[in-house]
DNA sequence: CCGGGCGACTGAACCGGTTTAGCCAGCCTA
DNA sequence: TAGGCTGGCTAAACCGGTTCAGTCGCCCGG
């Protein structure tokens, strides 16, 4: 077999052209007589001529290929389905505009950098993908020192030159207050996210505003990494308390359904003795009982936009942020009326 | 800034050699002096040059990366911590030699099919890992007659031209209903994968297998697609037949954790009255309630053992098999003796 | 009828490495 | 001393595209 043999010098002689007039009839570019182009372009298709794009490549100094670093252990990275689902957001748009994606995990922040570095040394990528925002982010200095264009996802909180597509996650956090102090909640507990991490601080704020609107007193938060671990760690702290709340809510499903197995282990019972919500709605939730209210994300969406975004931002210089619809809560059965509130009332 | 401008041109002038020396003395190659070799290399360092790897995969027609194509729906690869472990384990070892990964997330089968022959096409990587093997994969043939170099993870049941790295599950699930068998259980029910992956009838064969060692009744099995969802609608079916098991092997432990929300929402205790094991040994299942019984698996491991074979076979043309340590049972607390045992134990 | 402008196209340089043919000096052997 | 071999090195082709300066023919206005 001529097996991918075919180059554009066999489509330039074989339709009596040069080398440079084929690229442009392919890029269409100005210059090329409509006749000659569509000649060409069946040349091309009768040859099964395939740009090689590693010569395109060199030439073009791109690498029609995006990168994704994220700087997780494995662990986290496990019980978050938060990537998988982003990712298969991004490849939806990515496969059809054949760009490739390139994917690197790092064990930590160093890591992380070399990997950035090594990334524009190496030319891998024409753009890059900034998740998990950090207060006073590092890598958005270093991406700019770079020249490596970046989508953030959310807002970062220091200036940056890089477009952000955004789903705004304090409207969820609110309802998921206003809903338990609806339901007669008083002490309600947060445990909140990395206050390394940007949307880990956003959830905690937007959860100390909305108890304040509710005019409750400000209620515990324990600090965690978002991880099944620490969540189950900061649940049991909460509940063997004196005055453990009647509800808690979680920065994110992984750490509530956690909570859940602890407060089964100390025969606690939700929602009837405790409320829980979580944030997120991965798939499990449905599924663990009871299942779990929560609010949620949308990150195949989030996918698309960001991978939208980057190509246009790589393509012409420059793009818009975006602003996606904002996370709403998502009621099911892990959240109820607290005991007492239910003995007067029934 | 003189930004990544200098070439191997440079080299070479400042040198006081050919651009070919260097190149010899990069790749160290034979003929050139030991003198020489060192000039040439202090020199490069001086002057800070990184070969282009653009310039490389040109010439060498090699690009330097491996490829990984998941063709799974994003809600159960949400679900599925096995990839972002198993790419970790891959990334610790392509970091170290300037490999890159590409991932591709497909949704459908010919949309898979579709992508490795982008992928050979447009020459990105230099082989991929083959994951979720299916019976008489449809890839393999394909990759073949593509000529791109694999590693199949697991024994394919055709025959294949490449090496597997393989870790043997069926242990795990012969020790689960072992160790069931032995609590005193008699009607054990199995929750299977799919039956169209090989690892879904493998341990679908194990469990069977070892029902007959253990002298009891083949027992009730139910074919799903690994989700969390199919987990849970199978336990329910199950769970309120006539003569429900007393115990659920699962092939895997998102279904399984499932499984244990449909016991609790049934009000069967587990395991007073059901008894569950699992597979994998999820972050979550050391945090559900009661924490799962469950095999072990390694997918970090099995991502560096993976990555090191499908390196050595791009780089010597060949590569042995390698068998990894089986998976095996850890005992946690969701299996007990059975509701009727136990009574007449007291 | 002539000069200018424009559209179509060519040839060659270029991207930055690798690879091969071949040259030359020096040494060994007959 | 001639002949052959070999280690060290160079020049140029090559990978397969893109890009740019410039040629050529044609149409148009003056």
């Amino acid at each position: 077999m001529n097996t991918q043999k075919v180059t554009i010098a066999d489509v330039a002689k074989r339709a009596g052209v040069s080398k440079g007039l084929v690229s442009f009839a392919l890029n269409d570019r100005p210059g090329v007589s409509p006749e000659t182009r569509t000649r060409i372009l069946a040349v091309a298709g009768d040859l099964g001529w395939k740009p090689s794009l590693r010569a395109r490549s060199l030439s073009t100094r791109r690498s029609f290929a995006l990168g994704l670093v994220v700087a997780r252990n494995p662990e986290v990275l496990g019980s978050d389905p938060f990537f998988p689902s982003f990712i298969a957001g991004v490849e939806s748009i990515l496969s059809d505009r054949g760009q490739a994606l390139v994917l690197s995990v790092v064990p930590s922040e160093e890591a992380e950098i070399r990997s950035y570095r090594q990334l524009v040394d190496d030319g891998r990528v024409d753009g890059v993908f900034l998740t998990d925002l950090r207060h006073d982010d590092p890598r958005i200095p270093l991406l700019t020192e770079l020249g490596l264009p970046a989508v953030t996802l959310g807002r970062p909180d220091g200036p940056s030159p890089f477009p952000a597509v955004s789903i705004d996650d304090t409207p969820g956090i609110a309802e998921s207050v206003a809903y338990l102090a609806r339901l007669g909640h008083r002490r309600i507990a947060h445990i909140a996210g990395s206050s390394t991490m940007l949307h880990g601080t956003r959830r905690r704020d937007a959860f100390e505003a909305a108890l304040c609107t509710a005019g409750l007193p400000l209620g515990q938060t324990i600090e965690t990494d978002f991880s099944v671990a620490a969540g189950s760690d900061a649940t049991r702290r909460l509940l063997t308390r004196e005055d453990a709340p009647t509800a808690i809510v979680y920065a994110n499903d992984p750490m509530a359904i956690a909570g859940l197995g602890v407060a089964h282990e100390l025969g606690i019972r939700v929602p009837d003795e405790l409320s829980i919500t979580g944030f997120d709605d991965i798939d499990f939730s449905r599924y663990v009982y009871p299942p779990l209210t929560t609010v949620s994300a949308t990150p195949v969406v989030w996918g698309r936009a960001a991978a939208t975004t980057l190509l246009a931002l790589i393509e012409t210089g420059a793009a818009d942020d975006v602003n996606l619809p904002a996370a709403r809560l998502i009621i099911r059965g892990s959240a109820a009326a607290p005991a007492h509130t239910r003995k007067s009332a029934t």
